[in-house]
DNA sequence: TATGTTTACGCAACCGGTTGTTTAATCTAT
DNA sequence: ATAGATTAAACAACCGGTTGCGTAAACATA
């Protein structure tokens, strides 16, 4: 393996007889430089397709034009999406992106965010994992004035930017939707405790049934446990059926919840929509797939990514604000929730 | 917004009257530091929360200990999936991962590539979009000694480190899985011309049918464009069926494609599988999740992700290897190419 | 011609680490 | 007591950029 060695600013301006300063002036075209000189320069860095060194840039400048983004899964369309808004926007303002998964544990973001601080990046965009209760590892960048946005999955103990569906309003209408098809007994399944969508949704949920003058049944109110995957959904419903419980709609926390939700109905032979109508949220690709289709809640993940980095952007720039974003999500209405036949 | 001032080692020099050096060797332990000198570096360090700067590290040993990841999105299952297995290994071994993404478009490659480059990542992971045929972005790479390690999509004209499955077997075992499930006019959805595993499923789904005495039938090789998205499957089924070419059954380049392939199919009233079998490619989630279940070849895609850090860290740590990994693929029949009823 | 102003560039410090080489102090052996 | 070996720490260069300040030469003005 033979040694490579890269063309510095040194080794252009020996070459030209001048001094490193010049080099560097003259690369960004700073007004002191002769128009000779500049011109050599230029041409001499071309030829030995200089590239600065973003080492050393960031260690002068004490900015590594890098952003750093948490997010619990990639896996998931919703946060895949998300990062494609940031990325958008980043790379049109000069900014890496280093993306991260906590894996949906507390341990490992811990550990991602203190990877990511000693990376040094210019700012910090995460959604939490659905273990994390203490944000003392998010503390340690607000204490190094490094600024961080939350999306979708917040903080509630730190005072930050964020960027949020509204859960509340969103739960509300998937609701208000099935009673007007004409459902009276409406289940719900809900995520992980600790998470304040969770609890939004959970809000939304019974405030559309008092609104519309139904009961609250807690029998009716089902704990997922931990997790947000199809099985849980499934494992779920299935034990609601067990326990004698029998809805006429289920509103999900989240798609694959819901899917897992009908594959048990299916299995048991219950009809949807007709005995049962079922709404989700997040509105995946897969809600499409499915037969019947899924009705769910469309988050604007693209928007939600792009205005996260907005607000980022706007920190890192110095603006001292704290804004709390909330975009709306759209009901889109599919069959698994249309009326009764 | 008040100035946060890290600590340096300068800083904890100064205060103990000693120099740098000292204090950089006392924190690694090197044995020509005394131990009480050593001890009182060490507390204070703790003391005052010090983490060394991986920037001022990076810039003087040349070495980021971060590798790069480009993928063509991060929303495929399949991607993501590849890259937990790439974070976990690189992670315990003390590697930063820096995730980007092509969207499938070659200029976007060619722009994060020289990002990355200019990070001066220690070593880049690739799986390359649609459509990319010229590599020469890559060879910077090579050309400055930083390792390459091709996953699933490779450069044809590079010799490279590559991790694969071996997608003419792939093919050939879900064809003839399909011809023992008694089908004789199978059609195969192709994908983009561009990439490798376009020919060599092609090659395998040609080969399976010679074998079994078939002939091919230019027909039923039906090319879905540009894009691997389920509308792709969808308007091809389309074309075809209103071409008047009925096959009995379908294998596909891909499980998005599979999935609007039955789509249209179920639209046309054809029943799964009894008159058209279908097979994809890639085992997504969303394959369990369709009616009926797809059958598809499991790609063992976080052990494809393993494998390719494997072979990045051992070039890294100087083994001037080029290995070209195959993995099989596995066949996971479900209903959509059960036998006929 | 003497003085003041530009213009064009060099000098050197700085960012925060790493590391080869010296040096001063202490210890060992003769 | 003194030369030689050890030990413990300092010095200083280096990585590759950025930038404030200083200054010589060229030009304009009086």
């Amino acid at each position: 393996m033979k040694e490579y060695k890269e063309a510095t600013m040194l080794d252009i301006a020996r070459e030209l007889k001048v001094s490193k300063s010049t080099v560097s002036r003259a690369l960004k075209d700073h007004p002191s430089i002769g128009k000779k000189t500049k011109k050599a320069i230029q041409d001499l860095a071309k030829k030995y397709n200089y590239h600065p060194n973003s080492i050393a840039y960031s260690l002068s400048k004490k900015s590594t034009k890098t952003i750093g983004v948490i997010v619990p899964l990639l896996s998931h369309y919703y946060f895949s999406t998300v990062i494609s808004g940031i990325e958008e926007l980043a790379y049109k303002s000069g900014y890496k992106v280093i993306i991260c998964q906590s894996a949906e544990s507390y341990d490992r973001e811990v550990i991602v965010s203190q990877t990511l601080l000693s990376s040094k990046v210019d700012g910090l965009i995460v959604s939490i994992s659905r273990e994390t209760v203490n944000s003392d590892h998010f503390r340690l960048y607000q204490e190094k004035n490094i600024p961080i946005v939350f999306f979708d999955r917040v903080c509630a103990d730190m005072e930050a930017c964020s960027v949020t569906v509204d859960d509340y309003k969103g739960a509300f209408m998937a609701v208000e939707h099935l009673i007007k098809a004409g459902r009276r007994r409406i289940a719900h399944f809900a995520g992980p405790p600790l998470l304040q969508i969770t609890q939004k949704r959970i809000e939304g949920y019974k405030d559309a049934l008092f609104r519309y003058g139904i009961a609250f049944d807690g029998d009716l109110l089902i704990d997922c446990g931990a997790g947000l995957e199809q099985e849980n959904g499934s494992l779920a419903a299935q034990e609601m059926l067990d326990r004698g419980v029998k809805p006429d709609a289920i509103f999900a926390i989240c798609d694959p919840i819901a899917i897992g939700v009908m594959m048990t109905l299916k299995k048991n032979r219950i009809n949807i929509p007709d005995e049962v109508a079922v709404v989700g949220f997040c509105d995946e690709p897969i809600a499409r797939v499915v037969e019947p289709q899924l009705s769910s809640l469309v988050q604007p993940a693209f928007r939600i990514g792009e205005t996260s980095i907005e607000l980022l952007l706007q920190q890192i720039q110095g603006q001292d604000i704290i804004e709390k974003r909330v975009l709306t999500a759209e009901l889109r209405i599919r069959e698994s929730s249309s009326r009764r036949g």
